[in-house]
DNA sequence: GTGAAAGCGCTAACAG
DNA sequence: CTGTTAGCGCTTTCAC
């Protein structure tokens, strides 16, 4: 906003020999203005180079039409996907995003909440940065729809739309099994990102229900959840003696870490026998060489469910608060690799 | 921002028995209030749980300490990854960013222009849709600092910060040469995207410096630079008689689409002849297995020189405006997959 | 050091 | 159908 340059409804008006109610009004489309009013109005509009001023505007009306989100990183091609397609419903209902990054802190997180309530956001999305949301507790959130996405943090209750982890893992394990193995690895990140946790002990209910018992040595948990630790808890696993073959990773990252090791590093001896799966599925899925079943997160499913939810308590629609939408993962199988189809496994969990 | 329930200034200074101007000089950091009002002042906003209006605050100082990015995805690594960093320059200078996406359409781009226009965005910084920018020459725009990203458009004379399209194509024809290529396939895509022209150019010259011909049929361009246009061209070049063995592509996603087609469809007696070149260097790339040399674009540094640049002209620092950074891309060479090390060759191109 | 008051650009009664 | 006017919450002279 640089200071004086920019044209209010008051030079309009002037230039259109009206008051500036009247401008007020063509803008916002009220029926009672004479075609021949707003025309003048629209042509004084035009010729000036008006621009309304939304931060007045919002100060008046009392809201922004900003919908604020806090992802754990930008740079995370499954969170831009969802967000993109947030974008693509939100937009057309006047609606602009203020995309914020909590760098997998919630010291930021908490930052950058505060920086969305001052800004006054009529909504608020987030993907947590860990299980700890009391800061999401504050009542200047009271009134305004806050909807929890990928991650629930347990002492909140609010929207929130997550993908059926347990589900995910438990077909992944399936397909591992009825291709023989009955040794599986486990390579997880910390427990306290719920998605981790909840994959790390959806494998171990699936094992069990094979009666198959996890490898202490063979599972395998650090802090991060990226590339840098599917590598080296990879190289981890393999230097111990008798590791399995088969491998569960509980997400794209640690895949991603741990094959680039294997392809690099291996010896085509070892190599050839090993076998992967994992959660996650995206765009450069399809180089992942080791892979046989992917439990691939509905990007677009979720993103259509945080829209509209956000859009129904927008329109003060509190019915059924607080929903929980629980969106499966498809699975993959990766015949190119040498996955072999298997029957999807017996739901426990809610359906859609 | 939910009605009436916000507290205000007003609320403060009454629990706190002082005036508003008071407050807003704590708020503010003033340094003329007795250490003992400004006590009681923060005791009662504390008490209240105050946030500041920073909507009110905006329209007052007539800036909104928001920047606004417009990018043609969001779910582009590339682009999120400079945003990112930007991001961690940005934040703590008390900048938010709006980060709009034009989904590859200049009509788009206009639009969400419009929209950050209206919310009295303090600068822009673009990654352009196409090299048609007439609608960022708006007088809106005028004192306002916008810079561009990525991708030029000759008709706007603002701040830029590019990649070294032509140097990074130059060195990757050059490592192709030096392994003993003379027949090199191109892959790029659409004229307008001014990077896709540069590399396509840049190309051009190096095979020139080389006494190379390019082949005609072996120079492939469609409209997108997606993973489906690269799995097509890819598809189209190897299916013509007598292909060359070297490819060069104009980025990573056409380049990621044909290896998932080469793995995928092709023999192992042509694949294995396979050697590829490629811009761009992301997080997969360890898994593009056919390439040698791929150029690395600096987008830490990109983010970096963007955001020093918003920062400057924020400051009101307008020496040497129009200013244009051209980074380097680094070249990597793949030795796991055959690249040989080799002689960068002599820059013709600015430096940094 | 502190308060009173004007006003940023806009919307929404309320009159006419 | 149109104009006048009173704020939205905050900052900022200008007095005291």
């Amino acid at each position: 906003m640089r200071d004086g340059g920019s044209i209010t409804i008051k030079e309009v008006a002037q230039l259109a020999g009206v008051s500036i109610a009247t401008v007020s009004r063509v803008l916002n489309h009220h029926a009672s203005v004479t075609a021949d009013t707003e025309q003048r109005v629209r042509e004084a509009m035009l010729e000036l180079g008006y621009n309304r001023n939304e931060v007045a505007r919002s100060l008046k009306i009392r809201h922004t039409r900003t919908i604020g989100i806090i992802a754990p990183e930008l740079s995370n091609t499954f969170f831009m996907e969802v967000v993109e397609t947030m974008d693509c419903i939100l937009t057309p209902h006047g609606y602009t995003m203020i995309i914020c990054s909590s760098n997998d802190s919630v010291q930021e997180e908490q930052r950058k909440l505060q920086v969305l309530i001052e800004r006054n956001v009529d909504a608020l999305v987030v993907i947590p940065a860990s299980d700890e949301g009391g800061h999401f507790l504050t009542k200047a959130l009271s009134g305004i729809p806050v909807v929890l996405v990928d991650r629930k943090i347990p002492a909140l209750h609010v929207d929130t739309v997550l993908t059926d982890n347990r589900y995910g893992v438990r077909q992944l394990v399936a397909g591992l099994v009825h291709e023989g193995f009955s040794r599986i690895g486990f390579i997880g990140g910390d427990m306290h990102i719920p998605t981790a946790n909840e994959r790390f002990h959806g494998f171990l209910e699936a094992m069990d229900d094979h009666k198959l018992k996890p490898e202490k040595e063979f599972v395998l948990m650090d802090g991060a959840m990226n590339q840098y630790s599917g590598r080296a808890l990879m190289e981890e696993a393999l230097s111990r003696p008798n590791h399995p073959d088969a491998f569960l990773f509980a997400n794209d990252s640690l895949h991603l870490g741990a094959t680039t090791y294997v392809t690099e590093c291996v010896s085509p001896e070892v190599r050839s026998k090993l076998v992967f799966a994992s959660f996650d599925y995206l765009h450069y899925a399809p180089l992942l060489r080791f892979c046989h079943y992917a439990a691939a997160q509905p990007m677009e499913k979720i993103g259509k469910a945080v829209a509209a939810l956000v859009l129904k308590r927008l329109e003060q629609d509190w019915s059924g608060y607080p929903e929980e939408v629980v969106l499966r993962p498809e699975i993959k199988v990766m015949s190119a690799n040498g996955g072999i189809p298997f029957m999807i496994v017996r739901a426990e969990t809610p359906v859609q």
